[in-house]
RNA sequence: CGGGGCGUAGCGCAGCCCGGUUAGCGCGCCUGGUUUGGGACCAGGAGGUCGCGGGUUCGAAUCCCGCCGCCCCGACCA
């Protein structure tokens, strides 16, 4: 058992803190709800970056970077995205030992900022679509935190677009929501619904928004990416007009979406178990971790050597041979799993005289011998098992523990359990939202794109709704 | 902001009630030796503004007053 970690089972919040701390993902900073990304899970985030930036390149995007000060007036342009964003905003009073003319906030999101850059850049529908994304940091002042799944300052990716027609804005939020969906599954092997929000659970400023939730292993959702159609709300704000083929000046229409390091929580929360963190092979740094196992020097040259003849014309960055002296192979062996390495090779001095090596996987503890020839490939095609079963354990879990439920005194008495609930709720109505989350401290999550036809009656009003919708604790 | 907890060596804690040598233990760290196929052992060693500020006292980690910080659980949110 891995020392210090408390047990799912005892305490799943526990738990999650600890494998975080333990592995060095992170630790706690100085200011309140802020931390440091270790190299552990800052590793992890470089991987996320690069398949997706990868995506984001594939369907058309680049990238630029905008400032991180923006004027407080900016913030203020557009009613309902102040009112989202005005308590939670870091604002800067004081440069250079003097008052500010005017305070600047730390971008919450850079919406304002970039349709404030935009307004310059967009005269015609020639100068259209603008597909645009920014990686940096933003800064949200929550009340209540959690290392990745809500810091005060957290990294992300944001995604601005601007089209000439409401279709293509349309087009480009779907769009989007669909390659977080893929790279949640395909990468973080971890499954997720997609959907639209409802009325009030949607981004401050948006048409409409969708979403890729995700559920945890203690049952709770999480929200783990967004799509937003902005409409052209931020156009108007920022009075962003462009001449159309038919002479006319026109609105610019818009999108936004973005996912964030609590991507990495999602992560943890799917995977991980009470040995510590488990890593999906495709988002690790380094997928495999040799260790050498020797009793003398003759007997360490012996291991090492054949570790490094194995490897000769292997990429560095698949592996790494851990040749520390000071700790026994069993030390080692826990903190590789604590790490979440996905494959451990253990090779001694046995394991040389018959031209073969320990393997053992991380997601299942399972140990098989294979023989030194075609061990990558051999290697390569455990990793994309490992990330295969992860996805499916996981896919497993969602539907094991996505319930139909009718009656409204039958969901408060099970939703503080887990799960996701579907449900009918007159989504129309806000409402009935807030009195859900009065009773059950439970929201509705998405409604579902796939959620087929049915209908049947509100479970709080009775009144007849069209499909049924998502609903379900979350972080 | 409400409720709970904590602040003593890098980490985890004891000591505090009932004030009194040089503040202690485990892990980790350093040196030397023996070890090494699931968290090794022996010996020696380094490491402390006891969260901060006042007060009481001959004497405060310990008692009193004030402050600060962090974590956890709830109300807001990616």
């Amino acid at each position: 058992m891995a020392k210090g970690i408390t047990k799912r089972s005892d305490d799943y919040s526990q738990w999650y803190i600890d494998v975080v701390l333990k592995a060095e993902m992170a630790e706690y900073s100085p200011v309140k709800g802020c931390m440091v990304i270790r190299p552990t899970g800052y590793g992890i985030w470089e991987k996320i970056q690069q398949r997706l930036d990868r995506m984001f390149k594939e369907t058309g995007h680049v990238n630029a970077y905008f400032p991180m000060f923006i004027p407080e007036s900016f913030l203020k342009k557009e009613a309902e995205h102040v009112e989202g964003f005005a308590p939670e905003c870091a604002m800067v009073t004081h440069g250079g030992g003097k008052l500010l003319e005017e305070p600047l906030a730390i971008r919450p999101t850079s919406e304002t900022i970039i349709w404030s850059t935009y307004k310059g850049w967009i005269n015609s529908y020639r100068d259209l679509p603008i597909l645009i994304n920014q990686w940096c940091n933003v800064c949200r002042w929550e009340m209540r935190t959690r290392l990745f799944l809500r810091t005060t300052e957290f990294l992300w990716q944001e995604g601005h677009t601007a089209h000439a027609t409401c279709e293509e804005a349309e087009e480009e939020a779907l769009k989007m929501v669909h390659v977080y969906e893929r790279f949640a599954e395909d990468y973080l092997a971890m499954p997720v619904l997609v959907g639209r929000k409802t009325e009030s659970e949607k981004f401050a400023g948006a048409h409409h928004t969708y979403c890729i939730e995700a559920m945890m292993q203690d049952g709770k959702a999480l929200q783990a990416g967004t799509s937003h159609h902005l409409g052209q709300n931020f156009a108007k704000a920022f009075d962003v007009k462009f001449q159309d083929r038919d002479m006319e000046l026109k609105y610019v229409w818009a999108s936004s979406w973005g996912v964030s390091t609590r991507l990495i929580g999602g992560m943890i929360m799917n995977h991980s178990d009470d040995n510590g963190l488990v890593i999906p092979p495709r988002l690790a740094p380094v997928p495999i971790v040799f260790v050498p196992i020797w009793r003398s020097e003759e007997e360490m040259a012996l291991v090492l050597g054949k570790a490094r003849e194995i490897t000769a014309d292997w990429d560095p960055l698949f592996f790494k041979i851990d040749d520390r002296d000071q700790y026994k192979p069993g030390y080692k062996f826990n903190e590789w799993e604590l790490k979440g390495i996905p494959v451990r090779i253990e090779l001694g001095p046995r394991d040389v005289a018959s031209n073969s090596v320990v393997v053992v996987r991380r997601d299942t503890g399972e140990k098989v011998t294979m023989p030194a020839e075609g061990l990558r490939e051999n290697l390569e095609k455990m990793l994309e098992d490992i990330q295969t079963s992860l996805f499916k354990a996981a896919k497993q879990r969602m539907t094991d523990r996505t319930y139909t439920v009718d009656s409204y005194d039958e969901y408060k008495a099970r939703v503080e359990g887990g799960g996701f609930y579907r449900v009918f709720l007159d989504v129309d109505n806000p409402e009935v939202e807030k009195q859900l989350k009065e009773d059950t401290r439970s929201t509705v999550r998405c409604i579902p794109f796939d959620a087929p036809e049915e209908e049947g009656p509100c479970m709080i009003t009775g009144k007849l709704c069209k499909h049924r919708v998502i609903a379900a604790q979350a972080y």
